[in-house]
DNA sequence: ATAGATGCAAAGAGTTTGCATAGGT
DNA sequence: ACCTATGCAAACTCTTTGCATCTAT
């Protein structure tokens, strides 16, 4: 991408002013207020070389269409509620990564996501037990 | 599912077999030296099942398809090798999760995912930067 | 003016579902 | 014999691509 479209700068706004990672269809909809007639592969071409750019970042979900959210500038995990499915931003790391790891190997990046309700949905559902029910912290 | 069916023994047996995670293909095929003519839908519609009764784990992996695991008798977490592709168990992990949370948060799962070079890879390819620089441990 | 970016529609991947039939109990 | 699970094909969702047109430079 060598132009600063309207199309890429709506898209870039709705990432900036969103607050929270969003799905391909939330950044068309939003986009969408300043540029109508947007369609969605120009969604998806601007996603992806703006990915290749480093100026935004791509979060997976297990099970889920990935949600996207401006590259940041502090490293942070994410927290997905089960109850609204909002995904939220925690700003916190664990500290002994890397020991971890097997000898001889070398680590580059790490992705933490963390399952559960969020403090406005708790007590809002029964609560089904998780199904990964060792190792909970 | 109630009844046992070659089809579910075959899908078992693959993933029972691999030794590592594998994919929705890749058990297709595996499970056909068994099965014959079985069908990609029987596939999707046991591993379902088998997810829903806990005897079998879907893994995420960013920008793949699922891969797909035994239910393992430890809790886990995964390294991909960006070398050579591979999915490797990571016996271990952090033991202070909870503390991430804001208040009010209820934790009752986390995935941890891994990124870099395994021992065999390292020094295979030069190195490239990771894109998620801050916060490695 | 020119070449890159867009919108639309079609094409591809991956996954799910409807339905008649096979097969486990 | 009954009824669940299967195989096939069609449908669905998400994403990518071809192509004529538009637009930022």
């Amino acid at each position: 991408m060598e132009r600063t479209t309207q199309q890429r700068i709506a898209i870039l706004n709705s990432l900036q002013n969103s607050g929270r990672p969003l799905s391909v269809n939330e950044i068309l909809a939003s986009a969408k207020n300043s540029v109508g007639g947007l369609g969605i592969a120009t969604v998806y071409r601007n996603l992806k070389a703006l990915l290749s750019e480093s100026k935004v970042k791509r979060v997976e979900l297990p099970g889920q269409s990935p949600r996207w959210e401006m590259v940041p500038e502090d490293h942070h995990h994410h927290f997905l509620c089960r109850t609204c499915d909002k995904l939220f931003e925690i700003h916190a790391c664990p500290e002994d990564i890397t020991r971890l790891l097997p000898d001889g190997y070398i680590l580059e990046a790490h992705d933490i996501l963390l399952h559960g309700q969020c403090d406005a949905c708790v007590g809002k559902k029964l609560q089904i037990p998780a199904k990964n029910k060792s190792c909970k912290k």
